[in-house]
DNA sequence: TTTCTACTTGAAAACATTTTCACTTGTGAT
DNA sequence: ATCACAAGTGAAAATGTTTTCAAGTAGAAA
C-alpha cells in the first residue's frame, strides 16, 4: 500500500479534490456532512498530505530553521525542547542547522536554509557579530522571513526580535549578593573568547563592584578543564581571592574544585556563584548557587514570538526580556 | 528581486527546462560548453531550485528524520553533532522531531515524519518497546523508508539496521575493574524506568559478579537529584557497600555526594564507577572513573549508515558495536 | 412566481521541478 | 552509400496539492 493521495480520498469520498482540500483546511466552507464523510475516508485511508505538493502549491512549508552553534551545550539542547513543543502546538516542522563545521560558511548554510524555503528562521546564539546581524537583516529583507534572535539581542536595534533574559542585571544581582556577605575581593572568571552575554554579565559584575568601591577584577579561561585548573592555580598562590562570579556553572564549579585542592573552603573562606543552574549545579558538592535562566523558556517564547510574525499578527515587545532568579545554595552564605 | 525559476534560467541560456535540469544534476550528459553557459546563468540570476517542486517531482527530499526522546540530555545533545556533520557531507537536511510531548502518540509523529517525505529515519532512543520496532519495521517495509537505530538495538532481530556499543561487555568489564581492586560488596544502581541499555550493563555486572562468587545487588533509583539523596542514604545505615557500579554519570556522581555526607571515603572506602564520560565525570570531585560511550561517533556511524541504506548501498554489518573504553580517573584505586 | 443571496461544490489552472521518450546530429563500421 | 549507435537536446507528462472562478441549489425576500 503505497501512500494514498488526495485523488484517493476524494474518490472513495465521491467529492472534487477541491472538496478534500477544503474539508483539511477550511472546514467552515464545506457542508458538515460532507466534511465528516471525507474526514471518515482520511482516516480509513491513513492519508496525509503531501508536504512538498503543499508546499509547492500554498508556497508555504509549515517548517521553521533552527540554526544553533554547537548543539552540546546543555543550555541549547534544552532550548530545543521548548521549541519543539511550542512547535508542534502551532503544526510547524524543525529544520536543523547545526553552524559547527567548518567546512560550510555561515552565509552558504543561510542559503541553504533560504532555499529550503522555511517560514521562519529561529537564530540560537549566545553572540552575535556585526556582520552576521546585518546578514540576518539582508535575509529578512530580500526574502521576507521573519527571524527571530534567542538568548542574545544586538544592542540599540530592534529590527530583528529577540528574547533573552537582562544579563546585566542578573550580573549586578548575584555580585551584590556577594558583596553583601561581606566578600572583598570578588573577581569574574569570564571566557577568553567574546561572547556578547558574557560580557552584559561582566558589565553587570562591574557596576555592582564599582558602586560598592571594590576592586575589579576580570579573568578569562579557556573553556578547557584541564587549563583551568592550572590557571586557577595560580590564584591560590598570592591571592587573597574570597568571592567568584562564573559566567558558567561548569567554570564556577571548575574552580570549586581547585579552591578544595588548595585547601580553601567554600562558602567559609571563598563565595562562588554560576550562571544558568542546570542539573550539574545541583550535583556539585557543596551545591552551587547561581543565577537562574529560564532556558526552556527562552526557547518556547522565541518559537512562539516567531509564529506571530510567520502569521503576520501584530507583536508589541520586540525586544523580550525574560525574567530570571537567583537560586541561593549551599556556595554562598 | 523574487525568486528566479527554472524556466528564467532556461530562457536566458536558450536552452529547455530539461537541460537546465541536468545540468545541474547530471552534468555527464549535457555537453560541457552548453552546460557552462547555464551555470553561468544560474550564477548571475542567483537561481536556487525550489525545494517543493524538486521534491514533489524527484520524491526525494534529501532530508532525514531525526527522532529523540527528550533533547536536554546530554547524551542526546551530542549525538546530534555526529549526526548533523555526517548529514551536511552527505547533503542532507534535517528535520528533527523530539517526543516527549504528550499530546501526540508516538505512531502519530510518525504519520506526519512519513507526510514530510524524508529519505530517512534515525531513531535515537535508549529504549525501545516490542511495539515501537514492530511499528518501526512496518514503516520500513510499506514505505520502503530506511530506518537506523541508534544507540539501542533490538535483541535477536537485525531487520532494522542498529549502532550501538556491547552495555553488556562494558557492564562487566567496569564491574570487573572493582572486583579486581578487592571490593567485596559492589552494587549496581539502576533506574526504576526499564531502559534496554541499562538491562543491558547490569546483565554485564550481574555476570561479572557471578563470575567472582559475589553476592548481586541491584537498586532501582528515580533519576530525581532529590530523591535519590534520601534514597542513597538509606544504604549507609547499615550496609557495608565498598563498590557501586551507576548506570549514569550523573547518578554515580549524586551517590559520591551522598557517600561524602555519610562521611564515607571515595576511593578508600568505596569505589564508584558511571556510564559515559560526560564533562560532569571530570568535574566530579574527585573526578569519576567511567565507561567512555562515543557518543559523537554513535551518531556519525548512524547517520553514515543511514546515508548508505539511502543510496541503496550494500551494508556489510546490520548491528554496529562500537568500540567503548574504561576511563580510570579518582573514584577508582 | 421571480429574484436575490448565501452556501456548497467542482473544474481547471497554478506551483517548479524531474524524467521519459523521441528526435536530430555526428561518427565510425560495413 | 548505408547502417548502427551514441551523444545531446527538447516536448510533454508527471508529481500532489491549493486556490480561483464559475456554477448549481436552496431558502428568503419581493
Amino acid at each position: 500500500m503505497s501512500k494514498a493521495t488526495i485523488y484517493d480520498v476524494a474518490g472513495a469520498a465521491r467529492v472534487s479534490l477541491a472538496t478534500v482540500s477544503r474539508a483539511i483546511n477550511n472546514p467552515e466552507k464545506v457542508k458538515p456532512e460532507t466534511r465528516a464523510r471525507v474526514l471518515k475516508v482520511i482516516e480509513e485511508l491513513g492519508y496525509k498530505p503531501n508536504a512538498f505538493a503543499k508546499g509547492l502549491a500554498s508556497r508555504k512549508s509549515t517548517t521553521v530553521a533552527v540554526v544553533v552553534p554547537d548543539m552540546s551545550r546543555a543550555s541549547i539542547a534544552e532550548m530545543m525542547n521548548g521549541i519543539a513543543d511550542i512547535a508542534r502546538v502551532y503544526k510547524y516542522s524543525i529544520l536543523l542547522y547545526i553552524l559547527e563545521s567548518e567546512e560550510a560558511s555561515e552565509e552558504d548554510i543561510l542559503r541553504e536554509i533560504i532555499a529550503a524555503q522555511v517560514d521562519g528562521i529561529l537564530y540560537l546564539n549566545d553572540e552575535i557579530t556585526e556582520a552576521q546581524y546585518a546578514f540576518l537583516k539582508t535575509i529578512k529583507n530580500t526574502y521576507q522571513i521573519p527571524v527571530v534572535l534567542t538568548n542574545t539581542f544586538y544592542p540599540e536595534d530592534d529590527e530583528i526580535p529577540s528574547v533573552s533574559i537582562d544579563y546585566e542585571r542578573a550580573g549586578y544581582e548575584i555580585t551584590k549578593k556577594l558583596i553583601e556577605e561581606g566578600r572583598q575581593n570578588i573577581y569574574m572568571v569570564s571566557t577568553v573568547r567574546k561572547y556578547m552575554v558574557n560580557d552584559l554579565k561582566e558589565a553587570g559584575y562591574l557596576r555592582a563592584v564599582n558602586e560598592a568601591n571594590l576592586p575589579a577584577k576580570v579573568m578569562r579561561t579557556s573553556g578547557r578543564i584541564s587549563i583551568n585548573t592550572e590557571h586557577f592555580n595560580e590564584y591560590f598562590k598570592d591571592n587573597k581571592v574570597d568571592g567568584v562570579v562564573a559566567v558558567r556553572d561548569s567554570i564556577a564549579i571548575s574552580f570549586m574544585n581547585v579552591a578544595f585542592a588548595n585547601e580553601v573552603s567554600v562558602p567559609n573562606d571563598i563565595g562562588v556563584v554560576g550562571f544558568q543552574n542546570t542539573k550539574y549545579a545541583r550535583l556539585s558538592r557543596p551545591q552551587l548557587s547561581c543565577v537562574d535562566v529560564p532556558i526552556y523558556d527562552l526557547g518556547a517564547v522565541g518559537m512562539r514570538l516567531l509564529t506571530k510574525l510567520m502569521n503576520k499578527e501584530e507583536v508589541d515587545e520586540r525586544v523580550v526580556k525574560l525574567p530570571h532568579s537567583i537560586v541561593l545554595r549551599k556556595t554562598t552564605k
